[in-house]
DNA sequence: ACTGTCTGCCC
DNA sequence: ATTCTGC
DNA sequence: GCAGAATGGGCAGACAGT
């Protein structure tokens, strides 16, 4: 099963293990199972032997279910396999999660109903009791902890029938927890705790989802199967008519049900064929295109994890810290046993699922529709202020009521803005570009060029993204105009930001000239800055983009203004590629990134900029009405050049020579690192801007990048984090320190999460899971909000590449040697290898690296170079 | 008004 | 950002 | 070689809580 499917935990019929299967066939080494906080407990008395152990479990309690509708705890039913683990915390008055937050108290005062079929070794112990099952659909609320007893007896000794309630009305229960149902509590034992809510916007109409008879009569009618060229591979989903991907689950025009949208994101999960993965979208939107056009949109934000083009600036602003808060509401478990949860699981979705599915629900299916979960996402994004967190809170907690079945994990997923199912922009364009093809064209290969014409559709698609990458201007365009004419709608001018041209990493001088061959190439200067796209539009306004497209034009007003000085009058409208440096302007010096990064960025007035920036520009890709974007560089670079006029720390053009010379292209390397820049980009000059591609025109030649060249430091893991999503069941990540001999401690310096291969990530998790302690050591030094999942003692050394060395609000290394309060970390540290070789004593100093931190370009002054060369002359 | 945490976005 | 991996 | 998914440091801004 691929780890990243939520199929197993709803309940598909090829794979719906119960519970205890589950954690059987997922054992995850690194986290001990803590659902089953009996089965654990008892296993830590540690005396009895299985059989004795099994017999306390069925004694503590044990429970039946009745019927789906009457799920109700008796006293002597069977917890054994479902036992969530509910624990009583005094100082929440709650019901705790985990044991660290339990109250100690006994089972005899808790709960003697069930006290009296636990033996003395346990009951005497004042430790802990677990009451509820996972069958069990609701916990009772707490108002003050001495009430406990009587509640948890309660349950155990008078279950009540499942008495179900009409949904909470709207207007009241948006935002009401479980808790404010007080009172009833006692009663209320069989009615789930998640707020259930009738949003009309979510809901379809009651006939759509139930009506399976209806079938949909869409006006192309069945579509034959693509079944030729490259697809014929993959036809297993192309050969599909779209009744049948429909299903009947909704007709003709009515809103597309989200449960359609979740169940094709569930079938591309399991599949790691990209074929497949593309094939299985395009009937979904071939299925949407032919019912409800309408719901496109919505359904093509739901795939790329947006809710508006990026350079809106429209953001969900929704990360773990509310969906723990929301699952919590809507499941009634606490936040610290769903992070518990998620340490185990891997993936919160999957962690929402498990929670959901042990709830029973009222009524038939989900209500969620494609626009109405679109809508709930937008009015996220656009909800700000004060309370905006609750109300962020209460519709997400609301979407989860209304979802059932894997749904409840893709809105989690979606609202990560990560769905891990292998699908993601490119994949969206291909599928929208095959899909409006087929649509319109049909399905059949009257020629034998239909896999070319798809080719070409999908190149058009995406080119007309990069130029203007806004759905809501293709979507509609594509809906109305012939495909051919797309590029007629959407198109690259100024205003709309491009998808920026990307470089692609080399690791030696030689492979420049390998890849290049004989083809003219130049170099220039790699800036460390911030990707500025300079957009001027013919009525004088300028627009700053960022690399992602965002729009950066009020956080560098001083650009703006000093752009149109930098023009010849003759430049009616242009877009600049450049990069955005923080510069000393006395000093007439570039100054590092970690300076740029503290700038201002929302409403910056020009007055009160404290980090000067100067621009450099490399690239024009549009002038006066006229884009660039297929001429060659060269002819680009000279437009550039004959369109502004350097500012000295302003404006400039980037440093730049053209040779084809090895040694040449060394010095200049050499040059533009003691320059104060990361390194080169080497271009060819014959070639196009090519939007988004990170193609081999452009190559990254860094220091660091050079084998055997670049800072290494050789750190010792004392800590890691559990992986998620492909991690999980390893460590996602390490916790690295270096050794101070002065002070005989490990002090932290970064975390570590990349340069393993899937073997090497096992390897590690095998080799550290012995090591780890109960705490951390007495001579570790860390930040307080970098506390790792597991600790170990120091026993292995790793070497670890860096690119910079920086001053860290967080990591202690050489705390004390370069700022008084403040350690030094590293820029993009990943794992070179592991030195066996060495002991943790051994690993790099604090003074080495306080050493290597003043060393660095940016810190060199004359009398540090001159200290350079004289350690050098030592280290001989 | 201050502080801590979360989030998004730079690299 | 860097790195790894399946196709 | 592409596309996607793991993961890094560190900053400002937005909120929530005090």
């Amino acid at each position: 099963m691929p780890q990243k499917t939520l199929s197993a935990f709803y309940g598909k019929p090829k794979s719906s293990p119960n519970a205890a299967a589950l954690r059987e066939s997922a054992p995850n080494p690194l986290v001990p199972i803590n659902v089953n906080f009996i089965a654990e407990k008892v296993k830590k008395q540690g005396r009895e032997d299985e059989a004795v152990q099994q017999k306390k479990r069925r004694r503590l309690a044990r429970v039946v279910e009745d019927s789906p509708s009457n799920n109700t705890i008796k006293e002597g039913d069977d917890l054994e396999d479902d036992v969530e683990g509910v624990i009583l915390n005094e100082k929440s008055k709650t019901w705790a999660e985990s044991e660290s937050e339990a109250v100690h108290c006994s089972i005899e005062e808790t709960c003697p109903a069930i006290a009296g079929g636990v033996e003395d070794g346990v009951k005497n112990q004042n430790t802990w009791v677990a009451v509820a099952s996972s069958k069990m659909s609701s916990i009772p609320q707490l108002e003050s902890f001495s009430e406990a007893p009587k509640k948890v007896a309660s349950i155990f000794m008078k279950p009540k029938p499942k008495s179900p309630r009409a949904p909470a009305n709207k207007s009241t229960s948006a935002a009401s927890k479980p808790d404010q149902n007080e009172g009833e509590a006692g009663q209320d034992a069989g009615v789930e705790p998640i707020v259930r809510i009738e949003a009309e916007e979510n809901v379809a109409s009651p006939s759509s989802v139930t009506a399976a008879e209806k079938r949909v009569k869409a006006d192309v009618g069945k579509v034959e199967g693509v079944g030729l060229g490259a697809l014929a591979a993959a036809s297993k989903h192309a050969a599909v008519d779209v009744d049948s991907v429909v299903g009947g689950r909704w007709d003709k025009d009515q809103p597309i049900p989200f449960e359609f949208l979740a169940d094709t994101f569930e079938e591309i999960s399991e599949t790691s064929k990209r074929l497949d993965i593309v094939n299985l979208l395009i009937n979904c939107f071939r299925a949407i295109l032919t019912t409800t056009p309408e719901d496109l949109l919505p359904a093509i934000y739901l795939c790329t994890n947006r809710v508006a083009p990026a350079h809106y600036g429209v953001e969900l602003g929704i990360g773990e810290g509310i969906l723990f808060k929301a699952l919590s509401t809507a499941t009634g478990r606490s936040e610290q046993r769903i992070k518990d949860a998620l340490k185990q699981e891997g993936d919160l979705g999957i962690v929402a699922v498990k929670l959901k599915s042990t709830q029973k629900t009222f009524g038939a299916g989900s209500k969620l529709t494609v626009r109405g979960v679109f809508k709930a996402f937008k009015d996220i994004a656009t909800s700000s202020g004060k309370n905006s967190q609750k109300v962020k809170e209460g519709s997400i907690v609301k979407m989860l009521a209304s979802s059932k079945g894997n749904e409840t994990g893709y809105v989690i997923r979606s609202l990560q803005a990560k769905l891990r199912i292998g699908l993601a922009e490119q994949s969206v364009l291909t599928a929208l570009a095959h899909s409006f093809y087929l649509w319109r064209e049909g399905a059949r290969d009257k020629d034998g060029r239909l896999a070319d014409k798809l080719e070409q559709a999908s190149q058009l698609v995406k080119q007309a993204y990069s130029e203007c990458p806004s759905y809501d201007v293709m979507i509609p365009a594509l809906l109305s105009h012939p495909m051919e004419e797309l590029l007629q709608h959407c198109h690259f001018m100024p205003g709309v930001p491009v998808k920026p041209m990307l470089a692609k990493a080399t690791n030696a001088v030689t492979e420049v000239i390998d890849k290049f061959q004989d083809s003219e190439f130049t170099c220039e200067y790699k800036y460390d800055g911030e990707r500025a796209q300079l957009h001027v539009l013919e009525d004088g306004t300028v627009m700053i983009f960022s690399r992602n497209s965002e729009n950066n034009s009020s956080k560098y007003p001083d650009i703006v203004q000093r752009v149109h000085k930098a023009l010849r009058s003759d430049v009616k409208s242009i877009v600049l590629d450049t990069e955005a440096v923080a510069y000393d302007r006395d000093k007439k010096k570039i100054l590092p990134f970690q300076v740029l990064s503290t700038r201002k960025r929302k409403d910056v007035a020009v007055g009160d900029i404290d980090v000067q920036v100067c621009v450099f520009a490399f690239d024009c890709l549009y002038i006066n009405g006229r884009s660039l974007l297929k001429c060659p560089l060269e002819e680009r670079r000279a437009a550039l050049y004959s369109a502004m006029q350097e500012m000295e720390g302003e404006m400039q053009f980037a440093t730049a020579k053209t040779s084809k010379d090895v040694e040449e292209l060394q010095r200049f390397l050499d040059e533009a690192v003691d320059g104060c820049t990361e390194g080169l980009i080497v271009k060819t000059l014959c070639d196009t801007y090519e939007p988004a591609k990170r193609s081999s025109h452009w190559l990254k030649l860094k220091k660091d990048y050079l084998q055997g060249v670049g800072d290494t430091i050789d750190v010792v893991p004392i800590g890691a984090f559990h992986g998620k999503g492909k991690r999980t069941g390893v460590f996602g990540a390490y916790l690295l320190s270096i050794y101070d001999p002065e002070t005989e401690t490990y002090q932290t310096i970064s975390k570590l999460g990349t340069g393993f291969s899937e073997e090497v990530l096992q390897q590690l998790a095998d080799c550290m899971t012995p090591h780890i302690i109960d705490k951390p050591k007495k001579y570790y030094t860390w930040g307080e909000t970098l506390v790792p999942d597991v600790w170990f003692d120091t026993v292995k050394v790793w070497e670890v590449k860096a690119a910079d060395l920086s001053i860290s609000p967080v990591h202690k290394a050489g705390l004390g040697l370069v700022d008084p309060v403040k350690g030094i970390s590293i820029r993009f540290p990943r794992l070179i290898r592991v030195r066996d070789d060495k002991a943790p004593e051994d690993a790099t100093s604090a003074e080495q690296i306080a050493d290597m931190f003043r060393k660095q370009a940016y810190h060199k002054t004359e009398d540090v170079k001159e200290q350079d060369e004289e350690d050098g002359q030592e280290d001989e």
